[in-house]
DNA sequence: TCATTAAGTAAAGTTTACTTTGCATTTGTT
DNA sequence: AACAAATGCAAAGTAAACTTTACTTAATGA
């Protein structure tokens, strides 16, 4: 799965630390995501969605493998 | 967070133990999930938006304690 | 009534998300 | 060059997702 944290972040001038407090977790978490290190939890991912006004699926993209 | 995966089952006459294999988990998983015994992985939450065409926003929504 | 299918539940085990800490590297600014 | 802020990374620990097995209960129909 691959994910566009990072761009979002960027519209939305947010460093990985802002946005992990922003959303409640911690840096490490923010920074593993968009290294694809893990997949978030659904919670997770419909909270940036709600911050960054836009859709789960505008953020998180499956890819052919899962 | 509450789910209507329920409902999106019933829209698309599927058992639970059909929509596991569907989308690759165990039965358990949706039965677990049906009852909000834990929070999926987003993957599944994709899988499933894509599998119900439609939204994650549609079957996963955020609650106010989260 | 009996059999079958679907759903609820629960315990034990494995895998993985997520935290915390800490340090190294990069990037921007003066 | 020097400093600070942001990012990358890694190890160890905790919490939680997910599996497997297995038993129970509810609903349906022959």
């Amino acid at each position: 799965m691959k994910n566009s944290i990072k761009v979002q972040r960027a519209i939305h001038d947010l460093t990985q630390a802002g946005l992990a407090e922003k959303i409640g977790v911690s840096r490490q978490t923010i920074n593993a995501m968009e290294k694809n290190k893990y997949v978030p939890s659904t919670v997770l991912a419909l909270k940036l969605a709600e911050l960054f006004k836009t859709a789960v699926e505008d953020i998180f993209q499956l890819e052919g493998n899962e």
